[in-house]
DNA sequence: AATGAATGAGGATTCATTCAT
DNA sequence: GATGAATGAATCCTCATTCAT
């Protein structure tokens, strides 16, 4: 059975698994045995690959925000000056393998987690500067308070998300819209 | 041993305990036996109390939706007109006991809780729509828009939470006139 | 079933129970699982009395130590005499109960078990300094060189037993008899 | 990479990696893959040449049983007379590399499983043999109560061993001696 | 009411051994 | 010959829950 290169793929089947599971569940109550089960492999080989349930955990959570980092990056490409940015920002962490129910259970999961996970924390933090950044780097173009700003567009972010992850209403472009137009607001009573 | 009127005491001595251990490991990993211990009795008086360790943790929940209701009902109180009033629910949001460690910590490891656990998601929705209709009544009397408004103030604030359970940064009076400023915005943009 | 007063009988129960096992099995290769069934209870009830099966070995070790330390005191206590005490040290060392085969593969196992575990190792040391300060204590009435005999001795009592414990020969009378003559011999030698 | 007459090699490698191990944890419970890795090679490889893990303790046990064998032999060529035989024989017992903690801690745990493996009870009954034989080829010619001294004497051996082994004083030159002088008091009192 | 003894299922982790490549 | 992937049984330990007293 054992074949060359199959590392990658064995930490791959079991991340999804991880987030198959987590979403499945709704809650990180899963078991080693459940997630090397849904990826096809012996729980000793999942240990194998990543030593400890946690760091499945931990990579699972890396996974999506990688993931969710390269979307950012492409809605960002296309997008055309500071304002449509934002926008190319605020879509990205509503998009639809954003919202995946999966990943939104993970997700919130995940926050969870990052109280008492140092690792979990430091994900948690990276995500959090990297959307601050990426607000300030606009922003600093549309206002002359991009701190404040920043830091409420991205609470609303973060709030209008929970709020989703937990009620599953999955009303996605109304969502994405409805923190657009607080960004307008917020931009507008600068002036 | 046994006396009259134990019963209350038993059981706001139990969810204060379990507070207090999620609270302190930061996680909703606590034992009953953590949590009897901790309130100076046994686990299965515990369990005779409560039937069953996932009872405590919807008592304790429920518990600390009560305080919160409490302290927005008596900040309300001495509130004049709807803007005074909206910012009592801000403020009342960000009080000290409720910006408590212990109590974030609680309030977001139920956030997840609540994804899996049927009762706690009736709680949380309790509390969401109560927020909601805090929010819209006052709302309703300032501007033409009351709904959209609404629900990004109640995101912005879960978020704010949210950020602020994470980070611990606790600087409540930041906050709350974070989130204030952030309502000025939305009012003024509709004018 | 929880009864009043079961602590001593079930640690009594469990410390017997893991003497047995390692006699039975002849090695350090038991499980907590088989110790409690053999003790007659659950395994879950062995940890509830000794946290974990480290604590059971080096309980199992202090018992068989306790025990060998009350044989001794007895044997002395009817000794009149520096010589006849120290046979009555020897005598200990090789009693029935002291050379049963579960006691002697126990104590052959606990050697091995000194060299990686501190616990196991200070009750080794305790044993070793008790038998050189008793033999020291009468070899001082009886020779001008009382150190390198005690530790010639304890040596030679040890090296026995741990062929006995070997080769299960359990010729006891001529094992102690062995030890008194080479004693003579070391003491005659000193004259 | 298979090269011609690897074999030997491979397996010299994993027996001294067996001893370094077992000197390291200073236990039994080192395992195939720890083996295997300090040796140089992939834990499969290892069973290839021993096929399992207990013959790779027996190998180990075997060599350092060979190792002493040659060492006293060696020790004896150069010795003159019966008593200078005999202390050749001490010498060997508490020469450096039979003193060295890999291979007193090695031995001590092979004295342990001797009580369970067939394989290991027979190894360490050909070392009593030979000691045994060893002793009275010589002590015949210098006593006429031989065997009750050899047999002490062998215990004395062994438990000067067995203490050294457990508080790794490794004070080589005072043990010899030792147990030399213990020899000449046996002799002398047969006089 | 109150205790804490008792259970036993469940879970993470380890590891010797096998085997496809 | 050589690798290390893969298995899965085994084991320690935890813990909610029950229940005799």
């Amino acid at each position: 059975m054992p074949k060359l290169g199959m590392e990658p793929k064995r930490r791959a089947a079991l991340v999804s698994a991880v987030i198959d599971e987590i979403g499945e569940t709704r809650s990180l109550d899963v078991t080693v045995a459940q997630i090397a089960r849904r990826a096809g492999m012996s729980s000793g080989l999942a240990h194998h690959y990543f030593g400890s349930k946690e760091q499945m955990l931990i990579a699972a959570m890396r996974f999506i925000l990688a993931e969710f980092s390269a979307h950012v990056r492409t809605e960002l490409a296309s997008a055309q000056g500071p304002r449509a940015r934002l926008d190319a920002i605020i879509r990205a962490n509503f998009a639809a393998h954003v919202f995946d129910p999966r990943k939104t259970s993970a997700w919130l999961s995940f926050y969870a987690l990052a109280q008492s996970n140092p690792h979990a924390a430091h994900l948690m933090q990276l995500y959090q500067k990297r959307l601050r950044s990426n607000l300030l780097f606009d922003l600093r173009q549309l206002t002359a308070r991009p701190i404040p700003i920043a830091e409420s567009l991205a609470a609303l972010i973060d709030g209008v998300y929970l709020r989703a992850a937990l009620n599953e209403t999955g009303n996605r472009e109304t969502t994405a819209a409805q923190v657009s137009d607080a960004l307008d607001m917020f931009l507008r009573a600068q002036r």
